[in-house]
RNA sequence: GGUGGAGUGGCCGAGAGGCGAGGCAACGGCCUGCAAAGCCGUCUACACGGGUUCAAAUCCCGUCUCCACCUCCA
């Protein structure tokens, strides 16, 4: 079965053929670092690393732009609020986004461009538009340039929306707009600006408007055609619906297929500003684990909404306690078992049906069970197998507990391996002394070693290859 | 006004005409000196009202509730 992928333009599931045979050429808006990122930012990051781990685990070869749009409305009013320079501002922001995906496993873009480096490209492409009656520069001397929408009859297509039916933005103003549905390629400087906010062109001094650098920045790098251009589904209309118009207007082919991920929510809204402060990445991964709050947010498939709460992300991160403890438990018994080449016929078929994470991860649970029981039965041919495919299927989603970035978390450079060893030497002479205690079956005393080394933090297990020990979780339960 | 989405067991969350997803929690059992972890089992649900069908959570008609977008948004 052949990877079938949702196409918002098109509303279906459709066979995805690249481009390129053998290619993915993956272009998703980043963001616009206006502010830190929250975990509905995130999200997308999330979906789109499955995504892409998806095709390189199919030996695809894949090529993924994300764009930071580091100037806009909100930057500039934001920067000054804050007394700081547009720049500082953007900057910081994105690389407290950087930060955010570096921690919830996420792998870095084959480019992240910005759109302050990509003016000249922007200037050319709208040369061509207005070469084509499809922009026109504004009349009023305020170096506006417009898309005129009513010269692109497919506007619309992606939303699936007549302009006539539109309504009116109320807030709009109609400036010198042949129509007011018209958008912004490039604002014209205003006075009050920052001067380093603007560039030269021919059209006059001025910055990009929204939608123009996506444009701009794809067909640089992806080309006039390439496979999936991403995002949240509110960029549905109006920037994908723009970027669209403006790129195929301009006489490119576009993007293939448009994929977009659902919202989190908070009680069922859409986070805002003043909702979604309390749900920074920075924050939440001080609550749960980072690779928790990733499990969080790829457990649910990526075209339904995730109405947060803290409950259900705890419920979740008990959900890959189970897939962690399992993995970790059997790597003691079988080391050194490297994850299979392959996954599961039937987690392979989940996610070639349009990513369908939860009926993949019903795959995995499945298999984890069984391996639970391989472990207990000490099936050693078996388990090893096992352990082999569930780390098959977790490098997918990118969660397997031993590779990385997760592995020896707790033990992190050479000063924490000497720290982990030391513990497992304390930690193992207590064990040592309970395990004599047990042998003359004095059990108060056995009993009291475990209890005082709970107290420290670390769980012991009896199991069937002998007694184990962890650290709890304790330090970021709710 | 236009466009799109949602309502599933205690909770989260898939599925989309028949063969009970999965997880979390709870309860019972097994294992264990006791725990922990694990295994086995129990709890059998699809907003409401009609209809089609041998068979409907799934299709059709109607109703209710909620959410998103309509040029600031992941």
């Amino acid at each position: 079965m052949s990877f079938r992928l949702y196409d918002t333009a098109t509303r279906e599931i459709r066979d995805f053929v690249p481009v390129r045979a053998g290619h993915v050429g993956i272009y998703h808006c980043g963001l616009t670092v206006q502010g830190p990122p929250h975990i509905g930012h995130i999200r997308k990051e999330v979906v789109f690393d499955v995504l892409r781990r998806w095709f390189e685990h199919g030996g695809l070869d894949v090529t993924i732009v994300a764009n930071v749009t580091d100037i806009d409305d909100k930057i500039l009013n934001k920067s000054a609020d804050a007394g700081r320079t547009w720049w500082a501002w953007a900057y910081e922001n994105e690389r407290a986004l950087d930060a955010a995906y570096e921690i919830l496993g996420c792998i870095p873009a084959t480019y992240q461009p910005r759109a302050t480096g990509h003016i000249p490209e922007m200037v050319e492409l709208m040369h061509e538009l207005v070469k084509r009656d499809h922009a026109y520069q504004a009349t009023d001397g305020s170096g506006d340039v417009y898309f005129d929408v009513r010269s692109w009859p497919a506007y619309g297509q992606l939303s699936g929306q007549k302009i006539d039916e539109m309504e009116h933005a109320a807030d709009a103003d109609p400036r010198c707009k042949r129509d007011p549905r018209d958008f912004a390629l490039w604002k014209g400087h205003k006075p009050g600006e920052p001067e380093s906010a603007s560039w030269p062109t021919p059209f006059g001094r001025g910055r990009p408007g929204w939608h123009l650098e996506c444009s701009a920045m794809a067909g640089k790098y992806l080309g006039d055609e390439f496979d999936i251009h991403g995002g949240g589904i509110d960029l549905r209309f109006p920037h994908h619906e723009n970027e669209l118009a403006q790129s195929r207007a301009a006489g490119q082919r576009f993007a293939r297929f448009w994929m977009h991920n659902a919202w989190v929510t908070l009680s069922g809204e859409k986070m805002s500003k003043s909702l979604g402060n309390s749900l920074l990445v920075s924050d939440v991964v001080r609550r749960v684990r980072p690779v928790e709050l990733r499990y969080y947010l790829l457990a649910a498939h990526y075209r339904s909404h995730i109405d947060f709460s803290e409950e259900s992300m705890a419920a979740d991160a008990a959900a890959y306690r189970r897939l962690e403890g399992y993995v970790t438990r059997a790597a003691e018994v079988v080391p050194g078992v490297a994850p299979a080449p392959d996954v599961p016929r039937a987690f392979a078929a989940a996610m070639d049906d349009d990513l369908s994470v939860p009926q993949a991860l019903a795959v995995l649970f499945d298999a984890v069970r069984e391996g639970n029981q391989f472990l207990a039965s000490r099936e050693h041919s078996e388990l090893r197998t096992n352990l082999a495919d569930v780390r098959a299927m977790l490098g997918v989603l990118g969660i397997d507990p031993l590779a990385e970035p997760w592995v020896g978390l707790d033990s992190v450079g050479s000063a924490g391996q000497r720290l982990r060893q030391v513990v497992d030497g304390l930690v193992g002479t207590l064990l040592d002394q309970r395990k004599e205690a047990r042998a003359r079956r004095d059990f108060a005393t056995a009993d009291a070693i475990r209890d005082r080394l709970n107290e420290i933090g670390i769980v012991v297990e009896d199991g069937p290859s002998g007694t184990r020990w962890e650290l709890t979780d304790d330090s970021h339960t709710t």
